[in-house]
Order: C-alpha cells, then sequence, then structure tokens
DNA sequence: TGTCAACACGAAAACGTTTTCGTTAAATAT
DNA sequence: ATATTTAACGAAAACGTTTTCGTGTTGACA
C-alpha cells in the first residue's frame, strides 16, 4: 500500500529542501534547469498530488461550495444539483450536499457543520419548516461571517443574498390563460398551503389570470392541500381529498395544480371517475418532471428548468467568490464596488402534452 | 461583518497561549477553573467553533465521504444518496458529490479530483462507459493508495472492496415466477445490453425462471435496448422499438422489464395498441421509484431499496474507517485483524399493484 | 531553609503547502 | 583585486488546530 507522497518526503529522498521541491513543481526559475527535471521526474513517478486540505488550510479556501436543500429524492431538486455541479466542476469546484429534510433544526445543524471552513459558499432552498418559523437568522448570521449565500427556488425576501427563481406568477398566469383559451369555463386550483412563497405565488397567478380573463375567481374552486406530512407516503389522503373535491364541484372543467403530483393525482381521479382527459376535463401542473412526461396521458407543464437554474446559481455564488478574492487582493485602491445582490427570473414556458387539447 | 474568530485571536484578546485557550475549550484540567470560565465564556460569546479544514489536516482525515455516482437526476441514484447522508449525518460524515454522467474521464477525473485528500473514502457505483472498458486501474489505484471504496449496485469481480447490491438475480426470478402463476405462457423481456452486470444478472434470473417454470424460452421474446445513447431524451425511439417488438409477437401476455422506464413504455405502447393491462397483458419492471407508483394503471415492480442500500454502504465504509483508526493506534500489538471484504446483498420483494392480476 | 510535588500555563512541533526572505557561491563589473 | 550582481537554493513563517513537553511559581514537608 503505497501512500500518497508529499513534498517533505520527495525533499528527503532527493536531498533537497521542500521549498525547492515545492518551486521546482511550479516551474519556478529560481530553480536550475537540473534540480527541476529530476524532481519532476520524481514526483510523476510517485504520482504526487498536492493535497487539497493543505492548500485550503493555506489559501484560505476550498474550492468547495456547500449545497443545502429539503430533499434530494425529488426531481426538480436533483435537477439543480445536476446543473450546479455541472458548472462547478467546470470551474473547478466540488460540491458537498446537506440534506434539510424539511426540518428547521437539520437546516441549522448542516449549515454550522458546513460554515466552519469547509466551504466557501452556500447554495440552498429554503425548509418548508424554516419559512413556517419564519426564522431566518441562520441564514444571516453566516452571512455576517463572510459566507456568501445563493438561494434559489424557495427563496424569502428577509434575507440579503443573490436568488435564483423561476416566474411562478407569469408560469401561473401563462397555464390558466391556456385553459381560458381551451374554452375551460370553471377552472380550479390545487395548491399548497400559503406559507411555501412559491405556492402562493402561483395561487396569485391563478388569480390574476382568471380576473384577465373575466372569469370570477370562486373560493370553491380552490384545494389547498396540506403538505406538511410529506406526501409521497400518504397518496391515499391526496387522492380522496381530491375525489371529494371534484364531486363536490363537478362543473369543474379544468385544473392547474402547482406540483406535478397533484396534477398527476388529479388526473388519475378525475378518470377514475369517469372524465376523460383532455376532453371532460384539461389539467396543466407546475414543475417538468418524469411523472409529467411518462404519465398517460402525459401531461402540459409549466417547464422549471431545474438545471438551468442551478447553473446560474453556481455561477452567481463563483462569481462573487472570485471578485471577493480580487477585491481583497486590490484592497489598498478605493475599489469598493460591492456587486449588488442580484435576484434573476427564470423564464418559464408551457410544454404542451396530451392533458390539454 | 464578523469573520469567523481563531484561538489565536482569542489568545491574544485575553492575554494567554493558544495552547490554553484549546485546552480551556476542551476542559483540560491542567487550566484553573476561573480561566476556564473566562476562555469558554468568551469563546460562546463570539460563536467559536474550531476550523474543519485545520482539524483535518491535523487529524489526517475529513470526516467526509466521497459518493460518486453516474447520474443524479435518477430516483434510485438519489434514494441512495439518501441513505447515505442518513448515517453519514448520524454518524459525523458529510459526504461530498461527484457525477461521471457514465463517462470513464470524468469519472477518473473526479476520482482523483477528491481523492488528493478531500475525502476519508468512496461511496461509488461504476459508470457504463467504465463497464464497458472494462477499465477499472483507477478504482484499485485509490485502493493502494490506502483509501477505502464501495461499491453499491453496480460492482465488478476485479475491484477488492466492500460492495452492496441488491439480489439482481433471485428478484428477476421472483418477477418471472410471478407472471408465471398469473397464468403468462409468453412472457417478454425487456433489457438492456450485456454489459451492465445488473442487467445480465436480470436476465439470467429470467432465464432460470423460465426454465424453473418448464417454459421454453424464445429468443424472439427478449428485446434489447441500446442505452448508450440516453433514453430519457429518446423516449420516441424506445416506443417503436417496443411497438414493433409487440407487433412481431403478438402472443405476449406477460412482460419483464429491468428497469421502471422500460415497463411503464411497455404498457403505454400495449394500451395504444388497444391492449388491456393487466387483462391483456402483465408487466413486472425492476426498481420501485415514483414512476410505477403512479403511472396509471400502478405497475408491479421488483423493489431496489435503494436508501438501504445507501445506509448500508455508508456503514460499511464508515466501519472499516473507524476500524484503520483504532488499528493503527494499537500497531505495537499484532492485532492485525484487516476486516475481509464483504459482500452485502439486500433482498427484494415483489409490490403488487395494478398491473398484475 | 532546602527539596519536591502540584499547579497553571506557555513554547514548540506537527499536519502539508506556498512564499518571502535570506544566504552562499560563482560570475561579472570596476 | 575588489565590489557587486546573479544564480540556486534553504530557512522560516503562515494557515488553525492539538498535544507533548517544558518551566516557573506556589505550597507542603522534612
Amino acid at each position: 500500500m503505497k501512500k500518497k507522497i508529499t513534498l517533505k518526503q520527495i525533499a528527503r529522498e532527493l536531498d533537497v529542501s521542500v521549498s525547492t521541491v515545492s518551486k521546482a513543481l511550479s516551474n519556478s526559475k529560481e530553480i536550475s534547469e537540473d534540480t527541476t527535471k529530476k524532481i519532476q521526474a520524481f514526483a510523476k513517478l510517485y504520482n504526487y498530488k498536492p493535497n487539497n486540505i493543505a492548500l485550503s488550510l493555506k489559501n484560505r479556501k476550498t474550492k468547495t461550495i456547500g449545497i443545502l436543500i429539503p430533499e434530494i429524492v425529488h426531481h426538480f431538486f436533483s435537477t439543480v444539483i445536476r446543473g450546479i455541479e455541472r458548472v462547478a466542476n467546470r470551474r473547478g469546484y466540488n460540491v458537498i450536499v446537506g440534506l434539510s429534510n424539511e426540518s428547521f433544526t437539520k437546516e441549522i445543524i448542516n449549515m454550522e457543520m458546513l460554515a466552519n471552513g469547509s466551504i466557501d459558499g452556500f447554495i440552498l432552498s429554503i425548509s418548508k419548516e424554516t419559512l413556517l418559523k419564519q426564522d431566518y437568522h441562520h441564514f444571516n448570521a453566516t452571512i455576517n461571517q463572510g459566507m456568501p449565500i445563493v438561494m434559489f427556488d424557495r427563496v424569502v425576501n428577509e434575507v440579503e443574498c443573490d436568488k435564483v427563481i423561476v416566474d411562478d406568477f407569469n408560469g401561473a398566469v401563462k397555464a390558466v390563460k391556456k385553459l381560458i383559451e381551451n374554452e375551460c369555463k370553471n377552472i380550479a386550483l390545487i395548491t399548497t398551503m400559503d406559507y411555501v412563497s412559491v405556492g402562493r405565488l402561483r395561487t396569485q397567478g391563478y388569480l390574476d389570470a382568471l380576473q384577465a380573463g373575466g372569469i370570477e375567481a370562486d373560493s370553491n374552486l380552490i384545494l389547498k392541500i396540506d403538505d406538511s406530512l410529506d406526501v409521497e407516503n400518504h397518496i391515499e389522503v391526496l387522492e380522496t381529498e381530491i375525489a371529494h373535491f371534484f364531486k363536490s364541484n363537478p362543473s369543474i372543467d379544468g385544473v392547474f395544480a402547482v406540483n406535478e403530483l397533484y396534477a398527476v393525482t388529479a388526473m388519475k381521479v378525475a378518470r377514475k371517475l369517469g372524465l376523460s382527459i383532455p376532453d371532460d376535463m384539461q389539467v396543466i401542473g407546475f414543475t417538468d418532471g418524469v411523472l409529467s412526461k411518462h404519465a398517460t396521458p402525459s401531461l402540459t407543464t409549466v417547464s422549471q428548468h431545474g438545471q438551468k437554474m442551478g447553473e446560474q446559481s453556481a455561477n452567481l455564488l463563483i462569481d462573487r467568490l472570485e471578485a471577493e478574492e480580487s477585491e481583497t487582493e486590490q484592497y489598498f485602491t478605493n475599489n469598493e464596488k460591492k456587486r449588488d445582490f442580484i435576484k434573476m427570473v427564470i423564464e418559464t414556458e408551457i410544454i404542451e402534452r396530451e392533458s390539454t387539447k
């Protein structure tokens, strides 16, 4: 078992000093051509690679970014990670992920675990419990310690940082408009509780689109699902709620759901009730994931562009990190151009499939 | 902006030495009660937390495990990550993830990037390209450098390390047996190319189960999909292949597919061809993911227990890491009990849903 | 009063780098 | 021949910890 070799060992073997080895490997012209060749050959032979941890300590940066998300078994979030990893990798960074599991406490623990030097900055999406509590002190605390944060999707005004969001409001508007154009007269909304900001925005879009279309909103046509308990394991509850909803409102001929699970479940329930999709009822969901693509009928959705969100987030974060860097270098200049915080909005579009006419 | 405080700063402020601060914070009885109180109070006030990187360098271990998988937007893999993160977190470890994107080169680059001190060990699943090339030198190289690896799902005999796999063979046997019991006479197999070991094992299970059931295997009833190009974006190709397959073999009344996407697509195609599921054709897939659960009709599957695989993998790795640790401590004893490599097999079970009778 | 243990703390090394600042010897300039 | 530059290298500090090994002061004891 050949343990990884260090500068010190190379130095000892070749009977030179550590500094000489280091310089030779970086092709410093302080070192003679002969010794440089010799050292480089030896290093190559033993497959020397500088130790990342030592570099991190010396440079006071880890070239690692921390991702903190509520859940990973989730098409949208994993898509975002893919996007982050893509640009991180391209720009020489690693990613370390923490899962909050929608829990306030786990979110804090994870942040503290990572904020102690392990990473250079965060990309995160807020957990439901945190949104419910409206307690954002941990975010502000880490920002105050000089660690930049980029928030995506579930963001909040109370924290000042770069943000990447999807245009939830307009996405919803587009979806509902489409249903109106397709001559739906009684358009229902299936949404979550209000505290998740994206749900609120999508609801607002629904209402505005109705008004713009000259349709009066009917609160009976809005179904709010309590997703505090994870829905994945309570499909039956979801199904019965929707079934009851449809039965009490037989006039419904169009449904806009704020996520694809609700939409697909709605289709399933509708068909059990003998309704044909899209003939008797048209359905549009938010978030374009696997379910939408492979459901029968396949689901018309508002695309959420998770990967793009991830890429943008990573670019924002790394840009800021590297700006900081050159900023401290030019500390003597009065070049105090702290970049303002950016709120990047990703446009949505409707992907038409079989669940609409 | 309050940057994180260090031992040195505390020492300077309180006019003691760094060593005193360190000892006081770890409640060493070398330090008087008075100064201990004072230092701890100060540390708490400034929210001192030891720097992880410095600790890593000193202890020569990072308390971080590296995950290297082919793809993250994938229900099975993300489930595994969730499992790993769960026990890693519980046992005081972080996880850093790299994606190979099914590419040999990216797999190597990622490994080298992480193997230089960033992590204590790997949990990984081999990329398709690597399996195709059958070039495993990078795995053996990192193992030789003293970095333990745990492989899951896509494993290979050529590398000596701990492994966690699902009982692919028996899973397939169970599925096909079930179809036979349900009186299917012409059972088709939809599988991948042979080089992915799991596909091969599942195929073998299919063949064995047929034989055990007294049914002669018919090579016409086996459809091999070339998944070298990612299927997600070539659904149409997949659909037409399956449609052609079904049309040329109208006798098929049962289908076993080696993943859920193939299974769900098969159902979709069958229905387009006017077949009713499960009456005219029964379908069972491998891997219990979102699609299986939410398809209509919902799909009977062989569960793959991704989360459990992740948990077991993490436990195996951490056990080995901590065994190594105590081993080097007791270096003077002749206690050379290197644990043998373990191959852990997770049992599968059939989850019955609507696609079978 | 002199010896020794206990107490409370500091100095320094170590982890693996990079970089600044010597230092020595040879080469060049005066 | 002397002064000065240059080439080639080493020593040491620094990043933030922990830990081993002093070291000085106090008090007890003979």
